[in-house]
DNA sequence: CTGAAAGCGCTTACAG
DNA sequence: CTGAAAGCGCTTACAG
């Protein structure tokens, strides 16, 4: 037969080799394996024939190459950490959507590294990435700019873009902030701590920003003692966690601006023993946040829709709309689970 | 100037468009572009300047097709759920160690789904991967022998393949179930169930192995009545918790073989109020196993080395590398937390 | 050290 | 309905 030997690597069949075995044209054969009608049924038949015989499959690098449109039915996507709950959600949610299109991702985290940001969007592009779905690091987006003029479509998630005008979809992070310091306050909290990322991410000033109207809007004092930026770990956030236990004026609950952030509080207030003593609410959901005791109250992001929104965009930015950009706020909700309904301490609320 | 005006999309400039404004021959510029020193160091510098004002990047698709080897420094990989944390751990460490060698990852998530499987490995290889890193979902891999026969690089983690002889990177499954199982029988369990996912998943298999080892070796028998397969959702093993809490004859301890699994298992202990009377052992460590009362005592994976592991296989293949395949096993440890050691009540010793 | 010609595997544009 | 020629942007193979 003419199967390879063992260990024998055969070269990929062409569309040179179809046409011989199936005695037409290679022109024929692109017809064919393009789905075009005008190609004789018998002549159809023969080259389905061949091409099932060699196992063909076109080269999708070359029909890419010499195509008008360039396209190369991948994606690609640019988050913190892959490896987070928050981003592997988005990354599902994207894969899910992009599915229906047969369309592929490319997938790289960024470690809140900017220069990574830049480098691995051109990479991604170079790569053959029809369009960028971006979850930005930098503060400056502008590098994109002659790469859209080039006909690269870019969609943002979870943060809005800066020194470029793009499509961005991102959560209701000021309002559903609000909303948690909000609860806080009419379960009694006066004091209420803020434990957060850093300022220069987006969504971490909006959350801040979020808290601090909240209290405004009940006349209570922020202060500044029980407020702490640039938390990315739960290491981070537990000891900052710890530290503000450790004062001489502890707050009697906290707004835990993240996934991450959430979790380090939760480990110092129960090595604290304050679970059941002081507040909390968090932003972002998480796994098991219904089952630690008490169940955790938090600000649920729509990370489903987060996704599918910003797909969507890139499709119909990839299919040729050219409505303004705009960005999309994808509301949040509250989880109801007890540890933002504890109320204050009489002692504490007292010496408050 | 020759700036597009705002709204023109220019087409990006190639070779011929540097060569043309160096006045060099396109050969020249593809020398430079690709670091080769046999150029004049004033004709280099000319060519440089030309792309620098241009802008111009070489057009990878281009430069792969028409070289040799053809790699796109592109390689796939298929997990089962990009939004399960132990696929995301594996997926952040392939990048990693892909980074280092400036290697972009195509992802996929497969569902346990074995034609997805089958379609999406086809699929990344026709987008141009130079390999693939699949943790396997089908019963059979030999729709690769063809694939492989043409280059493309295969290498599987968590799972070994079938039918498909190939280099695998694997846990210790089967030791690592046994040692906690033993660990549940030296605290005094005489009678252990076993939540785990479908037998058709070979880790699940060979962890249903390691728990009957166990019981054999210590002369336990083995009740069908507390087993339970094919659990893989969180919300499944919940309720196959719960079934066993119900019986006549309840467990006094519980062997969960993977993390959703562990998950459901505490619900269920949870809501029975049972989590500090039933002793529980998972498979596979999770975020706040710690930080739960009890703690949860795992068999942690080396996620990290497990995906290193295979990433580096795979790029030693790429390389050229023809030793006979093999499979690589990572063994597992243990992280005592206090819901493994929680010792039989003495009533249910006695009953049982 | 530099370049003109041919070709990677396909599709476009054009003839018949 | 079918095919021969040219070309996508680059690199190989060869001449000078």
């Amino acid at each position: 037969m003419s199967a390879p030997s063992p260990g024998t690597r055969s070269a990929r069949p062409t569309m040179k080799d179809v046409a011989a075995l199936a005695g037409v044209a290679i022109k024929t054969v692109s017809r064919v394996m393009n789905g075009e009608p005008t190609v004789a049924p018998e002549l159809a038949a023969r080259v389905h024939n061949a091409a099932d015989k060699l196992g063909y499959r076109p080269n999708l690098t070359a029909s890419s190459l010499r195509r008008g449109d360039r396209r190369t039915a991948t994606i690609g996507m640019l988050v913190d950490d892959v490896a987070n709950p928050f981003s592997a959600a988005l990354l599902r949610a994207v894969e899910d959507e992009a599915r229906q299109r047969r369309v592929q991702i490319l997938i790289a985290s960024l470690d809140q590294d900017p220069e990574r940001e830049r480098e691995l969007a051109i990479t991604l592009i170079d790569r053959g990435a029809d369009g960028l779905v971006i979850v930005p690091a930098a503060a400056d987006q502008s590098y994109l700019i002659a790469e859209r003029n080039r006909g690269t479509c870019v969609v943002f998630l979870d943060r809005e873009p800066r020194l470029l005008i793009a499509d961005a979809v991102v959560s209701g992070n000021r309002s559903g902030a609000a909303a948690a310091v909000e609860h806080l306050i009419s379960a009694g909290h006066q004091r209420i701590a803020y434990l957060g990322d850093s300022m220069a991410i987006a969504t971490a000033a909006q959350r801040y920003e979020g808290y601090r109207q909240a209290l405004e809007r009940a006349r209570l004092e922020a202060d500044p003692q029980i407020v702490r930026f640039g938390l990315r770990t739960v290491e981070a956030a537990t000891q900052a966690a710890a530290s503000l236990l450790g004062q001489p004026e502890p707050p009697t609950a906290v707004f835990a601006s993240q996934n991450l952030v959430t979790i380090g509080a939760i480990k110092a207030l129960r090595q604290a023993g304050m679970q059941d003593t002081i507040a909390l609410v968090g932003f972002d959901d998480f796994p098991l946040a219904d089952t630690l005791t008490p169940g955790v109250t938090v600000i649920r992001q729509d990370v489903q829709r987060l996704g599918m929104l910003a797909t969507q965009l890139l499709f119909s930015r990839l299919d040729g709309d050219a409505s303004p950009a705009r960005t999309h706020v994808v509301e949040t909700t509250m989880v109801v689970r007890g540890s933002g309904e504890i109320r204050p301490s009489s002692v504490l609320a007292s010496a408050g």
